[in-house]
DNA sequence: CAGTGGTCTAGACCACCGC
DNA sequence: CGGTGGTCTAGACCACTGC
């Protein structure tokens, strides 16, 4: 999508490595830009936009487009959704997980606010315990309505991701969450499955999680080991 | 800034209020929005890319742009960057500060590799203690180099805002960081002041901050009461 | 003041979706 | 196939910056 913006933000990029511009020189002007390029300026400016969000110019109004130092860009976990499961691969371990219980039950009171439902309608209650290497390093309670899930968490063996499975048996996309970042009391029951050591230490996520229709399709709770998981952001003013 | 764009998505969100429109209905098309609000459809684009922004519409292309449901918008603290200040006032507490001490010294190697310099390298130190309503909160340390601040921290009497401070007397405008989210050992000596009871859990944030070339100007440790501050992040897919 | 980026217009063609 | 959003063009004016 967008290939023209694309193509021109290289051939800046070419540009910029054979003129040798270095950081703090200012680009040509968007007019000159398109002008050269032989491309409307709306062009232009799409490949700048680009070029800005990858970190690599910076705009001044009234003054012009500047270059930034490199920036060697941070794989930061939390300004994008992934699952549990999506981390422990990326990190190139192998991940495996342990189905504590799947079961009907009532809601209970804090997956009910965020879910909007009212407490003791019925859920989807799923319990997973998870390993990196064969090492526990997070616990996962995820609730589902059963208004959207439907039977199809009990009827079919669960097994994997979550999230593929609303999209291939529940027709349920999940764009996003909304999550928060708590550091769990140590007596919290299922903290302690994962305190292995005096040194370890656990993140918790609770997290409610929308689709397209920003429909509140699932809120989870992840328990996740800080030692394994270390969590950035990268955050603008 | 694009204050017609501003207007026209009012006007879309107005027009949907009083055609009682429901969330999963379709929006009239673009071009038909734009004949009836008699502006260019590149003003409608730019309002519905803020009411997508806002979660209130999603587009599908080829088949339209749809109403979601309505949606509160949640203070995140961590998508964007405040100081800690900030975060203390937007509470609607009164921040209070106490500066334990400000100095030159060579800088530590932790701070030395996320500042890019090398170990040893003059830094201005800076730890300060938060309080918000006489009680303790956070506590911050700050690593700034020689070399970017120069002695505009040890001259003045520093108070108040670091953001702020640099921008005045160092012309430097930090506009972005990368933040890493720790649970600090419960035996990290920072943490142990903050610790009130045995309940309470301490975050520590680990920011390395930017202004808008890039260089990296301040490396921050806060260390927060997990019970006062609570973060939230919206995630995308 | 001249030059820059920010926005808006009017019109065209393309890529995708559902019938 | 017609209708939708996605992109591109060419041109205009405005808001801001620095001299």
């Amino acid at each position: 999508m967008s290939v023209k913006q694309e193509q021109i933000k290289h051939q800046i990029e070419r540009w910029i490595q054979e003129h040798h511009i270095r950081p703090g020189d200012r680009l040509p002007s968007e007019s000159a830009l398109a002008g050269q390029f032989n491309v409307c300026r709306t062009t232009i400016r799409g490949a700048i936009r680009r070029l800005r969000n990858e970190g690599k110019v910076f705009v001044k109004h009234g003054s012009g487009t500047f270059i930034t130092r490199n920036l060697q860009t941070i794989p930061s976990s939390l300004d994008r959704l992934y699952s549990i499961g999506d981390m422990i691969r990326s990190a190139g371990l192998t991940e495996e997980q342990r189905l504590e219980y799947i079961r009907q039950t009532a809601c209970p009171e804090e997956a009910a606010e965020q879910l909007e439902m009212k407490k003791g309608e019925p859920v989807i209650q799923l319990e997973r315990s998870r390993m990196a290497n064969l090492e526990p390093v997070a616990h996962s309670i995820n609730y589902i309505p059963v208004s959207i899930a439907g039977k199809t968490l009990e009827a079919e063996g669960f097994s994997g991701s979550l999230f593929q499975h609303l999209e291939q048996h529940a027709g349920i996309h999940i764009v996003g969450a909304d999550s928060q970042i708590i550091v769990p009391s140590p007596t919290d029951v299922h903290c302690q499955k994962l305190l292995t050591g005096p040194e370890s230490n656990v993140l918790l996520l609770k997290q409610i999680h929308y689709d397209e229709m920003n429909r509140r399709v699932l809120y989870s709770l992840d328990y996740v080991r800080s030692d394994i998981f270390t969590f950035w952001i990268r955050r603008t003013r």
